[in-house]
DNA sequence: CCATTTTGAATGAATGTTCAGCAAACACGG
DNA sequence: CCGTGTTTGCTGAACATTCATTCAAAATGG
């Protein structure tokens, strides 16, 4: 009769050993709701995937990983597929909130609100190892499943479109010689390269440090709106 | 008696239908030299990685897109694993050589040696759809086997200290308020998540889109030493 | 008791690996 | 130029393993 553990000690960037007491907001064991038990499944997935790769992510470690019986997934789920798409969704959707809510909390100024999105990439809540490890694991895959595609272009058009119109803003205001296009490109694949590097090589890198990398570009390109740190 | 097809169409990032005639250079058939055959399942294997991705590539599927029976890989590779390690071993190799190349061909001046390291970056010979596409699904399986994480750093140290070398030259020439490192990173980051979209969402951004948001985040970085385009 | 959830062994398909044998190239003596 | 033996490259069926899926039975909660 094994345990389940559930919290996830979702990582300070260096394997903590946070013995973090059970959540006591949700009910275990077998009074756990449907949608908890999906949540505590795909949350299994996740760490299957950031610690065996998507190719060797079985469904036994998954359900091994949550503390539950082996056909446990093909009854909540209906088949592999089906869990790794939720898994994916589950991490898009979160991405999408995370970056909302920021840009929600930023107020109206268009400095701001990039700064904002740019920071809320490097969040402890989205930019752990795991996760930045799970991202990678879909993408590797993503190129030959069309599904998985549209899902990872999480970072995706609307997120896109917002940095554009962000540029835009703060192009007319600050008359920067730039093309807001692909200036927001040009953003978006260093946010996207510094998350791939972050997973790659943990040593050398830091969260803040990719952080620091990324404003200072927002500096560069946007001088008079974001002033040179000390740093 | 089937026939194996050889040349790779390296792709023009739109399928081309190009016809190359067969290498001549290279004998055909039973009297292909050990290395000549190891080179074809490699690249059967990229095409495989590229298709299929990597999760599903089997050892069947190269030796058929090879055009030879299922039981050669083991012959010339001693097993699946190595055959991949020597995949990603091949691209990580002549990476290294296109870019090395490329600079040699630069000349001594900062600038022009930054943009030649640029414009490798989105060559056909390096930037092609199958080539990324085999690179992302390694990158996926990098973070759980170290062999693999390895030779992903091809983009490895000597590059990334090349670029710093290279940012630290202009910023010392043009007096730029730059922090060498900081910047070699962000331009680092901002190739690799090129390279990322570019392998993703292929119909909206191409490899010349791609280069020309470089181009001008160098321009932005460096604009006394790089004169902005009309484009 | 009934409905729901969970279990774990059985099943079958997919696939990496092995290996005995075949065939082309080669070496060499006639 | 032939014949013969040997090496080397290659084949494809057989094998073993791993793994997703199924399902009948058990456990749990209401």
């Amino acid at each position: 009769m094994r345990l389940a553990i559930l919290e996830r000690d979702d990582d300070i960037m260096k394997n903590g050993a946070a013995a973090t007491h059970p959540p006591e907001t949700e009910k275990r064991g077998r009074k756990a709701s449907k949608e908890t038990r999906r949540l505590q499944l795909i949350e299994a997935t996740i760490d299957s995937l950031a610690k065996r790769g998507y190719s060797e992510t079985t469904m036994a470690d998954v359900a091994d990983g949550a503390g539950l019986s082996r056909g446990i997934v093909n009854f909540h789920f209906e088949s592999k597929e089906k869990l790794l798409v939720a898994t994916l969704q589950h991490m898009a959707e979160e991405y999408a909130a995370h970056w909302k809510g920021a840009l929600a909390k930023a107020g109206p100024e268009p400095s701001a609100r990039l700064a904002a999105l740019v920071a809320a990439d490097f969040d402890r809540a989205i930019c752990s190892r795991r996760k930045l490890a799970a991202w990678c694991a879909f993408w590797g895959e993503a190129r030959s499943r069309p599904t998985y595609q549209a899902l990872c272009g999480s970072r995706d058009e609307m997120y896109q479109e917002t940095v554009v119109e962000l540029c835009s803003a703060l192009v007319e205001a600050g008359d920067y010689p730039l093309d807001p296009r692909q200036t927001a490109l040009a953003l978006d694949a260093m946010l996207e390269g510094l998350w791939l590097r972050l997973m790659m090589r943990g040593d050398d890198l830091t969260r803040d440090k990719a952080h620091a990398a990324a404003s200072t570009m927002l500096t560069t390109l946007f001088p008079r709106h974001f002033p040179r740190t000390s740093s």
